[in-house]
DNA sequence: AATACCGGCGAGT
DNA sequence: TCATACTCGCCGGTATT
């Protein structure tokens, strides 16, 4: 046993329905309506997906993912209902302060993603954490004041107790897990509620007799090894058990992709036109946060939504939007090659993207090791 | 035998 | 019915050293 260890007190803060509520604070005169933020394809007026909506749609039936059309459907009785197109520009600036605040609060602090981050306010005389409450109240009511927007808070012992809390109350929701009481807050969910665990992964553990986190807190060791591999088995029963030793720790980025939806499928490699402004796109991005990437891959989304990747590595590392650009054409120029000898012929496409991964941060030192690479 | 690379899949926002 | 744009992580197979 490890020698007396204080449990962590962890915040995690999640800004509610945030792409439609950044809406909603630009014009507050839509708060009463349901309010889609739709990611318009451009292939014909409607086709897209909902990014988000508010909870006045979500009542209504409308969900994330959702094809456009079918929300429209949805809400075609309704004639307050308004979509609006994504504008992340904005969510991006609104998210940049919120963080920003959110971070002043505690010394250890992650972003988890636009609209989520995770704080550690573990403090020696903090075992009940009535800290960690004033901070998470202090945290809503702040966001509040200063963005007129609302967030649901959690706390719990570890990040995933704590993002257990913040699902458990949603919108504008306050829930705090006392240490010790994982188990009896877990333990009658099903196993989908479990963060980490989708509906591919419940499916395969109902067949095994297992559908609630109280079956699989206690779950055969083996057994999950043998059907989820040796990291994700033991993953999942520690999940059940509410089990979470990950720090909270700001991540650097390790890929950056961009991806479009063809105006009509495709079946050719002559895609240059697209393929330059994502090169671009990226190439910028990489230097703009002082990053080279040392893998380049392609994405293809197939008629059928099947997703297709290839990618190569290379040395040296490379920020360059020509390099990128030149990797990835040769990657479908290969890819259709290699399609149009199959027996099925040439593959149809719908979206096509470009990734960069592998990702290391630009040398700061005066002598490069990449610039050695070159002579 | 260990590590790197590659493509597919799953999960989440 | 129609089905976005990202990010991260794991798995199994194969190639490289």
């Amino acid at each position: 046993m490890i020698a007396s260890e204080r449990p962590r007190a962890i915040i995690a803060v999640d800004l509610d329905y945030f792409y439609a509520q950044c809406e909603e604070v630009r014009n507050p005169s839509i708060k009463s309506k349901p309010v889609v933020v739709c990611v318009y394809s451009g292939r014909t007026q409607e086709s897209g997906a909902v990014s988000t909506c508010n909870y006045i749609a979500r009542d209504l039936g409308v969900r994330s993912g959702m094809p456009i059309a079918l929300a429209k459907r949805i809400l075609r009785d309704n004639l307050t209902a308004v979509f609006l197109p994504m504008d992340m520009e904005y969510y991006q600036t609104v998210s940049e302060r919120i963080m920003g605040l959110i971070s002043s609060k505690g010394e250890k602090f992650e972003q988890a993603s636009i609209d989520e981050a995770y704080l550690d306010v573990t403090t020696k005389q903090d075992a009940n954490f009535r800290i960690a409450e004033e901070i998470g109240k202090a945290i809503k009511a702040e966001i509040l004041s200063e963005e007129k927007m609302t967030c649901t808070v959690g706390v719990g012992q570890n990040k995933l107790m704590a993002k257990m809390a913040v699902d458990s109350k949603k919108p504008d929701g306050f829930t705090i897990i006392l240490p010790g009481l994982e188990r009896s807050f877990l333990n009658r969910l099903p196993v989908g509620k479990l963060f980490g665990i989708g509906p591919k992964t419940e499916e395969k553990l109902k067949a095994m007799g297992i559908v609630t986190a109280r079956d699989l807190a206690s779950a055969d060791r083996e057994t999950l090894s043998d059907h989820f591999g040796k990291k994700l088995g033991p993953t999942l029963r520690d999940i059940a058990n509410g089990v979470d030793e990950s720090p909270v720790v700001e991540k650097p980025i390790e890929q950056l992709s961009r991806i479009i939806t063809l105006k009509s499928d495709a079946n050719s490699f002559d895609f240059h036109d697209v393929l330059t402004p994502m090169s671009e796109y990226l190439s910028k991005k990489l230097f703009s946060s002082k990053m080279m990437c040392k893998t380049v891959g392609i994405i293809l989304i197939t008629s059928e939504l099947k997703i297709k990747t290839r990618s190569k590595s290379f040395s040296p590392t490379t920020q360059s939007g020509d390099q990128i650009l030149k990797v990835a054409s040769e990657l479908f120029y290969s890819f259709f090659e290699e399609q149009s000898k199959s027996p099925q012929g040439p593959i149809s496409v719908r979206r096509v993207g470009i990734k960069v991964s592998d990702l290391v941060a630009t040398s700061t030192s005066k002598k490069t090791e990449t610039l050695e690479d070159y002579i």
